[in-house]
DNA sequence: AAATCCACCAACCGCGTACTG
DNA sequence: GCAGTACGCGGTTGGTGGATT
C-alpha cells in the first residue's frame, strides 16, 4: 500500500521555496524554535507540510550551514568516511561541520563517484566485497590520513566512549567477533581493542598493504559466495568465509592471531557497516 | 540561433524507527 | 504489547542553467 504524500493530502504547496516563505520560516523558528514540525507550518502561517519545512530548514536555512563549494579536504574526508560508513550520509555529515547530508549525498553522486571511478583499486579488493559484506560501500581502497576517523566511528557504533551519559562498556559487555573459515582459522577480538589497533595502524604510512592474488582461494575468486554466511548469535557473531585457505603468516594483534592482510580485516570490520551496526555486536 | 545533452542540486517520497498514550 | 504519530534518513526526481552539437 502506497502512502499518500502528505502535501497532496492536505492540499499544501509543493516545489521550490520562495524568499518570502524562507523569511517566514526563519523568523518563526528564530522566535519560537521548531518544536513540533507538524504543527509549525500552521502556526507560522505557511502552506507547507511540516516535513517540507524541516527539510528546508535543515538543508538550507539553518544559520550554521556552510555554503559554497566543497574543499579538496572536505571531499577527501567524504571519500574516507564513505569508505568506512557507506551511504550513511547523516553520519558523514555529522563529521563535516556546516554540511548537510543532502549536500554530501549530492556531491558524492555528482563528483566523488567519478573521482573514485578513475581510481584503480588494488587487485582483489572487490572480490571479498561481494555477498553483501560490502553492499553499502564502494570497493575501493586507499590510505587513510584522518586519525580521528576510527575513534569517531567507534563512537558511532558503541556510543560515545567517554562522557557522563555513555560509560565505557566493560570488557564483559564488549562483543566479540569470531571469524571461522573452513581452514579453521579462528580469531576472537573485541571491538574496543580492534579500533585502538586500527587507530595505530592508521597513523602509520600505509594502512592497507598490497595483497597478492594467492591470498584468495578459487571459490571466492570465481564469485561463488553462496555459502557465505554471517549471523548474529547472541553475544558472539559467527562469520564464515567461503575460502578454504588463507594466508597463514600471522601477526600478533590484540593478543590474538590475525592474518597479516589488513585489507581483509578492514573489509570485514570497517566496510561492513551492517555487520558493525548489529546491536548484538 | 536552436536543439539537445548533461551536471547540478533542491525538494520530494516512502520507509524505518522512536516516542507516546 | 499495541496502535497511532512524528521524525530522521536515504533514494529518487525534476527543474534549471551551462555546454555542446
Amino acid at each position: 500500500m502506497v502512502r499518500a504524500p502528505c502535501c497532496e493530502k492536505m492540499g499544501l504547496k509543493k516545489g521550490p521555496w520562495t524568499p518570502e516563505e524562507d523569511q517566514v520560516l526563519v523568523s518563526y523558528i528564530q522566535t519560537n524554535g521548531h518544536g513540533n514540525w507538524r504543527a509549525l507550518p500552521k502556526l507560522a502561517g505557511l502552506l507547507r507540510c511540516g516535513k517540507s519545512c524541516r527539510l528546508r530548514w535543515t538543508n538550507y536555512l539553518r544559520p550554521d550551514i556552510k555554503r559554497g563549494n566543497f574543499t579538496r579536504e572536505e571531499e577527501d574526508s567524504i571519500i574516507q568516511l564513505h569508505e568506512m560508513l557507506g551511504n550513511r550520509w547523516s553520519a558523514i555529515a555529522a563529521r563535516l561541520p556546516g554540511r548537510t547530508d543532502n549536500e554530501i549525498k549530492n556531491v558524492w553522486h555528482t563528483h566523488l563517484k567519478k573521482r573514485l571511478k578513475n581510481y584503480q583499486p588494488p587487485q582483489n579488493s572487490k572480490k571479498h566485497s561481494k555477498n553483501n559484506l560490502d553492499s553499502k560501500a564502494p570497493s575501493t581502497s586507499q590510505t587513510f590520513n584522518n586519525s580521528d576517523n576510527f575513534s569517531n566511528i567507534q563512537e558511532d557504533i558503541n556510543g560515545p566512549v567517554t562522557g557522563p551519559n555513555s560509560p565505557q562498556r566493560s570488557s564483559s559487555e564488549m562483543s566479540t567477533v569470531t571469524a571461522d573459515s573452513t581452514a579453521m582459522t579462528t580469531i576472537t577480538i573485541d571491538d574496543q581493542n580492534m579500533f585502538k589497533q586500527l587507530d595505530e595502524m592508521n597513523s602509520s604510512e600505509s594502512f592497507i598493504p598490497e595483497i597478492d592474488e594467492s591470498f584468495w582461494t578459487n571459490d571466492l575468486s570465481t564469485g561463488d559466495n553462496s555459502n557465505f554466511d554471517m549471523e548474529g548469535t547472541g553475544e558472539e557473531l559467527q562469520v564464515q568465509f567461503p575460502f578454504s585457505s588463507v594466508k597463514q603468516e600471522s601477526m600478533d594483534m590484540v593478543g590474538t592471531k590475525l592474518e597479516d592482510d589488513m585489507d581483509f580485516w578492514y573489509n570485514v570490520f570497517i566496510k561492513s557497516g551492517d555487520l558493525l551496526d548489529l546491536p548484538e555486536f
